[in-house]
DNA sequence: CGCGGAAATC
DNA sequence: GATTTCCGCG
């Protein structure tokens, strides 16, 4: 196990699970990327280094060789391969190490979210709302739970219903295998846990729910309630992949191929003891296919929890999320289990250190390479090229309309007009504020702390312009989005959220909405500050393009790029008020808590690891498909 | 090398 | 939807 030493950063568990994309049935890129990083075999063409969550791709060639074999594309090469990753940017999941060749980093935030958005909280066992108890032991799979956080004690059984489903089914459903069948391979566990889900039946799922994004940390927290051990269903790992092909890639293999038990490095690796837990993620993958539900007991937690965060991170009140009923204490302090560590990680390797590695490295938008950020934006419809043929048509302008002009386009299809109500409360839901917080704050912290790395600094932000319109130029910039946009951006690739008009609906519609109402718990927040955290926090970041844009100021046009195009009228003015100051978050003496919480959050390089053999043995499990080809 | 548009595929 | 393929640009 422990070894790597390389590099190691370990993703949780669960991000290597294939199940990770809900989408695709296929194996995605990111998941054979997070494979290779994992095996040790690999670490020759493939290998963590840096921060967390970088890595660096030594034989380009290879790895495209290796993917290609997966995917049985033959022809695939390293050009096509970076492209795939390249995709990833928009995605958030990965995002380009500037200055070094061959060098991605992951967010995790994002495949968190995308992928575990949820999870399953349960306490203890995860029983599926609806569905019949399910012993624990057997049939979800659980992670043992790694977290320390007491914070949350899970102890109460739940069985409330809940309200997500859209999420947890997704969850739950798992599946996964790639290619050649759609079944997996693996198994068991995942019938087991699809079984369970979907023996509740999708439609039970209380459509309308949003689901609610927390933060990294929080989920940790909140899922990693206590050691669990119970179960991981089958410890039987088969195991060993051939060592010749990345793991499953063997295609065909079916039944078998699973995970080495090599633990992935990242996770085992840690050779620093020296925290007990880590909080990271990768011992916690609480949650990989239960589900979370809501009652309660469990929202309390949940609540808690990400009330707790965000305090700890000052983050605006917005943050908070509202379930009726459940107060949730406010946290004074964390109460972190963790006194130090800032970052955790110690590191063994020289590549450990990253961190501070952030002005050489490379990212950081700051200097280094005060490239000069391109922001590619795209004048709204030219013709685009077709390269092909020219026929033209053009018009079609669904995008670029926005502004006024309606002229006659006006209208594209779809605009999206939202409600105030919605929009409002999407704001307030705005939980992405949290996420993107985070991702703001890394920023600043390190370079490109994805995800982790809640150091709060004032960014000013800028967000300012969001350009209007118009100009000239301005085409050149992103249109402005609706903040709301922004985040739900995230939100909806994430986790797609339909918001719900109503809101309201009652209860709980969802959460997270609501926030705003309550000033109460809204306030609180630092000390200093006067007021909480400017709810408007929420502004674009976007993580490379943070960073990029960091630089510059201006960025938002990441997401745009697609979405903008789609959408882009949106009220633009909105989002001016809004934004702009969130920075201010003030830290307040929250150095360490946040530290704490970057603990938590940061899947430390090397530490951590203890975790359970089980876990271990469970993701062997659930290693990763192969595709026959 | 890396970016990203566009179209094609699956 | 997620790439794969192709390609021009810096």
């Amino acid at each position: 196990m422990k070894t790597s030493g390389d590099s190691g950063f370990a993703f949780p568990d669960w991000a290597y699970k294939p199940e990770s994309s809900p989408g695709s049935r296929q194996i995605q890129l990111w998941h054979f990327i997070l494979e290779l990083l994992r095996k040790e075999e690999y670490h020759d063409v493939i290998a963590w280094q840096g921060d967390y969550g970088e890595f660096v791709i030594k034989d380009p060639d290879e790895v495209a060789r290796l993917w290609g074999a997966r995917k049985c594309k033959p022809q695939m090469n390293y050009d096509k391969l970076s492209r795939a990753l390249r995709y990833y940017y928009n995605k958030r999941i990965l995002h380009k190490t500037k200055g070094k060749r061959f060098t991605y980093k992951f967010n995790f935030n994002k495949l968190v979210l995308v992928n575990y958005p949820f999870i399953d909280m349960g306490s203890g066992r995860g029983v599926p709302q609806s569905a019949p108890p399910v012993p624990t032991g057997g049939t979800h799979f659980r992670f043992p739970p790694s977290t320390p956080s007491d914070v949350l004690s899970s102890s109460e059984e739940l069985r409330s219903p809940g309200m997500f489903s859209s999420v947890a089914r997704r969850m739950a459903r798992g599946s996964v295998s790639d290619c050649s069948d759609g079944t997996s391979t693996n198994s068991e566990l995942e019938e087991a846990v699809g079984a369970d889900e979907r023996g509740v039946g999708p439609d039970r799922a209380f459509r309308g729910l949003l689901p609610p994004r927390l933060p990294h940390d929080s989920l940790f927290r909140v899922f990693g309630g206590g050691p669990n051990p119970a179960g991981l269903p089958r410890p039987a790992p088969r195991v060993h992949p051939d060592s010749l092909s990345p793991f499953p890639v063997s295609p065909c293999l079916d039944p078998g191929g699973l995970l080495p038990p090599t633990l992935s490095p990242a996770l085992s690796m840690t050779p620093t003891p020296h925290l007990s837990y880590t909080p990271s993620p990768s011992l916690s993958s609480p949650m990989m296919g239960s589900h979370f539900s809501f009652n309660p007991e469990d929202m309390k937690h949940y609540l808690q929890a990400h009330t707790q965060s965000v305090y700890n991170y000052h983050l605006s009140p917005r943050a908070f999320l509202h379930y009726p009923n459940i107060i949730i204490p406010q946290p004074h302090r964390p109460t972190l289990e963790k006194p130090a560590t800032h970052h955790l990680h110690a590191p063994p390797l020289p590549l450990s250190h990253s961190l501070s590695q952030h002005s050489g490295g490379g990212e950081e938008q700051h200097q280094q390479h005060p490239s000069p950020f391109k922001f590619k934006l795209q004048p709204p419809p030219l013709g685009r090229k077709q390269r092909e043929a020219g026929s033209s048509l053009a018009s079609s302008s669904s995008q670029s309309s926005s502004f006024t002009g309606s002229g006659q386009n006006a209208g594209p299809p779809k605009i999206k007009v939202e409600p105030i109500s919605d929009i409002e409360s999407e704001e307030e839901v705005e939980v992405t504020d949290i996420s993107e917080e985070d991702e703001l704050n890394h920023n600043d912290e390190k370079h490109e702390g994805d995800i982790f790395t809640p150091t709060a600094r004032h960014h000013h932000h800028q967000l300012n312009n969001h350009h209007r319109a118009n100009g000239n130029g301005s085409s050149l910039s992103a249109p402005p989005h609706s903040n709301h946009d922004d985040d739900p951006d995230d939100d909806e690739e994430v986790f797609k959220t339909p918001a719900t008009p109503s809101i309201g609906s009652g209860s709980l519609a969802f959460p997270l909405i609501g926030l705003k109402s309550e000033p109460g718990h809204a306030a609180p927040i630092s000390p200093g500050g006067t007021r909480c955290i400017p709810l408007k926090l929420r502004f674009k970041r976007r993580w490379s393009e943070d960073q990029k844009m960091e630089a510059d100021g201006e960025r938002d046009e990441a997401e745009d790029k697609k979405v903008r195009a789609e959408r882009e009228e949106e009220v633009e003015g909105k989002r001016e008020e809004a934004g702009r100051r969130v920075g201010e978050v003030e830290n307040g003496g929250g150095r360490a808590g946040g530290s704490v919480i970057l603990g938590l959050m940061l899947p430390p390089p090397p530490t951590q690891r203890r975790a359970s053999s089980e876990l271990q043995r469970a993701t062997a499990q659930l290693s990763l498909e192969n595709t026959g080809c």
